[in-house]
Formats: C-alpha cells, structure tokens, sequence
DNA sequence: TTCCATACTTCCCAATGGTGACCCAAGATG
DNA sequence: CATCTTGGGTCACCATTGGGAAGTATGGAA
C-alpha cells in the first residue's frame, strides 16, 4: 500500500514511535509479526506458555492440566513452540520415556506479557459474560 | 477424568489462588477462561484490539490497516469484540454509511496488555526466526 | 443511467483443527 | 512366555473454520 498517496488516513511522516503511525500489519516486513502472533497467541500455545511459565512440565502433565487438549494438539502446540525457541525439549532415555518442557530464555520473556493476559482473562470473564447476555438478549429482540 | 483416583498430580481442593499451582483449565469453571482467551486471543482479534488501543477506527481503516483480513473475517471478528463489550460500535447514518469501532472500557483495559503482546513479538520477531532456522536446519540434518 | 463507495452478508470451497486409533519400547504381572 | 501398562508420540480421517468472490442497500457523482 502506497505511502504517500494513502489519503484520508495519512499521518505525517516522523511521528512514528513504537505505536503510533501508520502500524498496518500488511504486505511489510511486519507481516512477519502476524505470523508470530498467529502462532503464539493461538489457543493451545497460550495456555502451555502460562503454564510453563509456573515451572516445567512434562508432556503428560500439560496434557492433564489443560485437558480439553488432544495429544496431537498438545504435541503440535509444543513442536511449534520449541521450534519458535520459546520452548525447550529435553529427552530422558529412560524406559516408560519421559520429556520435559521448559521455558527457554526467550519463552521467559514473553511468560508474564502471557501470565498477564489469562490473568486479564480470569478478572474479567465475569463482565464478558454479561457483555455477551446484554448483547445476545438485544439482539433477540432487536430480530422480534 | 475421575477427579478422586486422579494420583501425582490430584490436587488437594482449597489450595486454590489466582496464579498457584493448580492452574487448570478443564472441566472445571475455569473452562470459560479458555473459552473468553479463544476469543480475544486469536489471529485478528489481537489486532484490532491493538490497533483500536491507538484510536477508534473505522470498518475501512481497519481493513486497510490490517490488510490481510477478509471483511468477512473482520466483521465477524469486530462482531465477537462487541458482543464481548470490548468494543463498541457506532452508526452513523450517512449515505455512504459509517461506522466506528472503540474500545469500550473494558476493551482499554486489555489494551495495554495486547498491546504489549505484540510489542513483544516486534522486539523479538528476529530471534524467532532464528530459532525457526536453527530447528529447520537441524531438523534436515537429522533427517539426512 | 451507470458507477462508486461503505459496510456489511451469503455462498462455497479449501485448509485447518481435532478425534480416535495405532505404534514403540521395556518392565511389571500372570 | 504372553500380555498389559505407561509415556510420548504419529497417522488417517472428518468436522469446523477461514477466506475469496460476489451480492445487497443507499444515495450522490459522472
């Protein structure tokens, strides 16, 4: 999309900080963020990062703790992760094969922006929900 | 799922905090956690409220800003943002109609919270892809 | 009269997510 | 010896979803 010649959305040049302008997630270099976002603020990927933002886990107690969760999913979800080295993998060759997930360095850095969001979600589910009946009740009789 | 014979990792009831350690999002209330992080937490979502959490926008502003997004993607997601009261939306009847979207209240105050989610993900966008190379590599070479 | 813009909605198809079955290895159990 | 169990996966398949294209309504411009 064309700089200069955006019209009615044209912010002067040199205003830019790290929020301001023209923040368009599109055919950019920052399309790349999209991506990223996609895959981590995906909903398996948030839940195995809050939760191993507490301490490592392994495969089979991520899997008890969200538990809505397949172990296709599960296993996806931390492949994902691991290979976006927010997560790290560590094989015990040990007989019934254990494997531990930890937050890596970097995983660490985005646990709390995380933590901080499911907490977000944990505060105020309780007005989403009435959001949702007051918008769902108007709706019904704004279709009567 | 049989919560009494559930062994190592039954937790005791009552030992329950915000952030301790039986952090679980199954079958119990907590459920509707997951359910409200799904929504806010996916793909688009994350983006408008982002870019809403600047300044109220437009359906087209939106659309432009976000660039990948269909307008059926949009308007569902902006449809979920209101219903949640995250967002609101204003009509103006105009012949080429208008419409605003704002965060509500309740949406500021996730704002800063997405908006570090994806500020987070500009800062460090490089070392994952990174990370992304050197698991890809390995993996190919491994594979060999 | 045809075209345009805005803000949608509907239809359809491809991609994606999710489920259940199956696999592997070795120690316990019968 | 055969079989079961356990932990961590993979695979094939199906349901849901996302996305593209086109349709709708409105009134003013060309």
């Amino acid at each position: 999309m064309e700089e200069g010649t955006s019209t009615s959305l044209g912010y002067p040049e040199g205003t830019v900080s790290a929020w301001s302008d023209a923040h368009q997630w599109d055919t950019r270099e920052d399309c790349e963020v999209r991506q990223i976002l996609d895959r981590i603020a995906d909903k398996w990927s948030l839940l195995v990062l809050a939760l191993l933002a507490e301490r490592p886990l392994r495969f089979s107690e991520l899997r008890r703790r969200i538990d809505g969760v397949s172990q296709r999913m599960l296993a996806v979800t931390l492949r994902h992760l691991e290979r976006d080295g927010l997560v790290s993998r560590t094989v015990f060759p040990v007989v019934p094969p254990r494997v531990d997930y930890a937050l890596t360095e970097l995983g660490e850095s985005l646990g709390s922006t995380v933590q901080a969001l499911v907490e977000w979600t944990e505060g105020h589910q309780e007005r989403i929900i009435e959001a949702r009946n007051r918008y769902d009740s108007a709706k019904v009789s704004a279709e009567a």
